[in-house]
DNA sequence: GGCTTGCTTCGAGTGCACTCCAAGCCGTTA
DNA sequence: TAACGGCTTGGAGTGCACTCGAAGCAAGCC
């Protein structure tokens, strides 16, 4: 089971890789620009631009010239995703990757960072459940189950 | 005391209105827009845009010409200032305050728009806190209290 | 062979949400 | 009275994050 396990790790697909990013990743260069579109749900025009400003170092290629992710680059780009998507700027993510390029000395740097990201997640969080209590009344409202009190905003 | 509190009711400052919307808004036009952006975030300019979109009524104006805010303005802005913050575009803001200004037969309309909003609110909340997860990780990984399995990325 | 699909390049274009500018008016403070 | 800060306008400008276009190459399939 164990040899089973570790088989078809090697084979996990672009979009299992993608979704659940753990282990050491192999580097070999096997996923297509599509496979890894369809798994991030970044365009292929969006990953090729993260490649050119630096968010991703430059994929490998097949022979005839096109892109191959490899498992570490789809664990980056989950990562990069997550960030993104918790309303990290782009430049600040650059900067990130750029500290880690520079290795061991920068890692101070980039723990601050995700500090600092973690702490505008938390605000992010406070800031949707306020939301979440509001809206609630207000559809309430409109259920009418409540009294209209503040129904015209 | 009630007579106190009904008092200091009508003396509330914009900030405070602003902060806590409830009660019946009195729509005596009082504020400037210097008040207002302070107490909302938003900048002066971005107040008259606002306005000038059709996301808030047409303002009232002193006898100078310069916009003096109702409670019942700073009721609609917080509003919208929390659909913005949770990440409504401005474009579905606009439907909703056009759809209110429709009157009550628009209300299920405006009651599904809210209802949409929620879920994407909710999906928000889901996403950031799977993110926080990823950080803590990460960010223990970083303060040597974990084995660095996944500090390349 | 021919068709479809996907990939390549990089500079230009798009959409959103502000953000600013210039010229001028108004009310208050020194 | 003179300066100062805040307010007015419409239109133009900015920054971000993509998003697309055009021309062409390559692989898989009927």
């Amino acid at each position: 089971m164990t040899a089973l396990a570790s088989f078809e790790a090697e084979l996990r697909t672009c979009w299992d890789v993608f979704r659940d990013p753990v282990g050491a990743p192999d580097r070999t260069p096997r996923h297509t620009i599509g496979e890894v579109s369809a798994a991030s749900g970044l365009t292929a025009h969006t990953l090729r631009w993260y490649e050119r400003i630096g968010l991703l170092d430059p994929v490998d290629r097949s022979a005839s010239g096109q892109r191959r992710y490899s498992d570490a680059d789809l664990h980056r780009l989950a990562f990069l995703g997550r960030l993104r998507l918790t309303g990290m700027p782009v430049a600040d993510m650059l900067r990130y990757v750029e500290l880690a390029r520079e290795g061991e000395r920068t890692s101070g740097d980039r723990r601050d960072l995700l500090l600092a990201h973690r702490e505008a997640v938390r605000q992010q969080i406070a800031d949707l459940h306020a939301t979440l209590a509001v809206l609630d009344h207000k559809i309430d409202v409109y259920n009418g189950r409540l009294a209209r009190c503040a129904a015209s905003h």
